[in-house]
DNA sequence: TTTACTGCTATACTTTAGTATACTACTATA
DNA sequence: TATAGTAGTATACTAAAGTATAGCAGTAAA
């Protein structure tokens, strides 16, 4: 019986379900994204302010995941034709309610905790 | 100014907070655990049942997922002395509860995919 | 005694993610 | 002409995640 409802109930989840699902995960995991996101999230960055709030990550992770997060609609990069030049990130409103969702994690991660400690 | 209140607000930003988010992330990402997780929603199932709901996952992934999803608290694994002997994997309250952060990351992604393609 | 069902494990491999280190192109200042 | 600041790229590597394929241990029915 059991079983069967919950057979359906799968056969019955909506591709958009799953899709939507693994569009938030595709931009939020991976070792930087997050710290990359945090970052910009009190304001436009450049480059090498990232780097210096992340000192850790190589410039080649930093450029690489900036291109994708630009492709994901998370982020915009403008160049101010200054000399040198600058290139400003910052993030789009998509980038910005990034954090509701994250919210909802803190608030599970939280009472998860508590959960398994006290068994 | 802007730039002050930044670093403010990263240093500021509580180590609990970004744990919390780990755990989270942790639990759900992978290739497999989130459709483990949802054969499991919706009553507890055995180990081939799961295999069956997941066609393509390998029963070594499927063991090492289960495992770690028991350490994590997400589910529990009870033995059954039936003869062939049985095995059923059920979710945790926690396990249960990932899925209001499963519905905001629906929510915001469904509200991305519209921003990203109308521009 | 063979077959089949349960729930896995073992070994070796490929693919993806991330790291290390060095370097580029442009330009203004010293 | 050398140096420093901007924002990256190139190449080669290691580590982590996932795959493929085969097999094990227990039991019970044919």
């Amino acid at each position: 019986m059991e079983k069967i409802d919950a057979l359906k109930e799968v056969k019955n989840c909506p591709i958009q379900y799953v899709l939507s699902i693994n569009d938030t995960l595709n931009v939020i995991s991976g070792k930087w994204k997050l710290p990359i996101l945090g970052s910009i999230l009190f304001g436009k960055k450049r480059f090498t302010d990232i780097q210096r709030n992340i000192p850790k990550i190589t410039p080649r992770m930093l450029s690489k995941e900036l291109k994708e997060l630009e492709l994901n609609g998370m982020l915009v990069r403008t160049v101010h034709d200054s000399t040198p030049v600058m290139v400003e990130y910052s993030l789009t409103d998509s980038g910005q309610s990034i954090t509701e969702v994250l919210d909802k994690m803190v608030e599970w991660g939280i009472q998860h905790r508590k959960a398994v400690i006290t068994g």
